[in-house]
DNA sequence: TGTACATCAGTGAACGCGCGTTCACTGATGTAC
DNA sequence: TGTACATCAGTGAACGCGCGTTCACTGATGTAC
């Protein structure tokens, strides 16, 4: 689409953004099940048919959805990232760590919408890889930026079997194999605890979430030798 | 409710077995949200309002189900774990954690209606906790049943402060507090990873995902020195 | 600058659908005496 | 053992609801000459 500058093509975008707004405070009342486009129209005062214009159906505003949120969230982290002294690895990962777990916070349903249960016959539209994986390419850079460690020979190839050695050497290059799978790790371990935690299965077992996933991000920092400039 | 010993009470108790059957498959191949008890009732060649002959609501079926499925996870868990000789710890744990993601793999719905997002306005009933802790608890005792480990005064106060104490010595007797923190890592990690494998959220970095997840539980193991006997 | 035509946002009615739950009922099974 | 009554599974119609999507339309805005 040409930049928006005629005023038609401004009011369109203007539309589209509110529709967006509506529709994503609607699934944090709701759900992702609960959002009817309906409903979206009601609140905006429009005729449900009108929403025709903009999307062409219910999927392609849950697909425009679900990439803002990739991207919300791939920026949030990335801002936060970026403001720390690049040498300081160990700053990088604990900042970089906590802004995700912000950013789900503040937007439990939209983190639901991308790492909750995929919705059955939906399928995410390859559009939406790239803004996938931006959070995940910030900590591959934060390991590739170690300094060389010193691998065994047998290290070199061990992880590979299992693992998709070309993402791998994409999002972080010049990483030995046998870390790959303390990344892969600590990335599980990352998204599962926000997951767990918004999910309600710590309940009952963490009391004070925030404190403990510094805990945990700290014990992920040792695992990949992430340490601060000296 | 008494045991079943009269042919009503047999009948009946079969029927709702009948109808929970029906509703796991039909989840199975919707989704919980496209669970509905007039297609299951369709599907039993009965009335809809049959149904409330046995469960008095929707979400009261829906409950059924999840403690179910934190039963049958749980049983399966335990089943496997039963088998390994009692002090071979490393054993125990890895075969219980396969048990797991091997009972998530063959049950994915049902997996996803106990460890995916929660269903929004519905509240998990305290009858499902018990059951819900039930593989946390088998973990907890491969831990428990270490020898004896040399820790520190200061671990001792540490990680109590952000996690409920009474909660980890109760699933983890006699284990010292500055353990807590990898335990839970441990159990978030076998959690995360099962559920980014079947949420899709490894397609593209993930080859070969029975060997990753082994591995992964192997530095787990490590991490929590739990060794074969010798 | 002014007119003729094309574009497009929004309307309103309609389609066909499925849902959870209630209620008065029938008829078979179980229980008490 | 036989009868009278209570229990309860299942019926069928109805309530009131919301949904996604289509379609012919109106009228305002934008564009070409």
């Amino acid at each position: 689409m040409a930049p928006a500058t005629t005023s038609r093509a401004l009011a369109r975008s203007a539309q589209i953004e509110a529709i967006k707004k509506v529709a994503r405070r609607l699934i944090g009342e709701k759900s992702v099940a609960g959002l009817s486009l309906r409903e979206v129209a009601r609140e905006l005062g429009l005729v449900s048919s009108a929403l025709y214009r903009y999307f062409a159906t219910r999927d392609e505003l849950l697909t425009a959805l679900i990439l803002d949120a990739y991207n919300d969230l791939g920026a949030a982290v990335e801002r936060a990232e970026a403001k720390v002294p690049r040498d300081d690895l160990h700053e990088r990962w604990m900042t970089s760590g906590k802004a995700l777990r912000r950013w789900a916070k503040r937007n439990p349903h939209e983190y639901a919408l991308i790492y909750g249960t995929p919705t059955p016959g939906y399928e995410a539209p390859s559009v939406t890889i790239d803004a996938a994986t931006r959070v995940v390419r910030v900590w591959g850079q934060i390991i590739a930026d170690r300094p060389a460690r010193r691998v065994s020979a047998a290290d070199a190839t061990d992880d590979a079997r299992y693992l998709e050695l070309h993402a791998m050497t994409t999002v972080m290059p010049g990483v030995a194999p046998s870390e790959y799978v303390r990344a892969l790790m600590a990335w599980t371990e990352v998204f599962g605890f926000v997951s767990f935690e918004l999910f309600g299965h710590y309940v009952g077992s963490v009391k004070d979430a925030a404190a403990a996933f510094e805990r945990v991000l700290e014990e992920l920092a040792a695992s990949l030798y992430l340490v601060a400039a000296t």
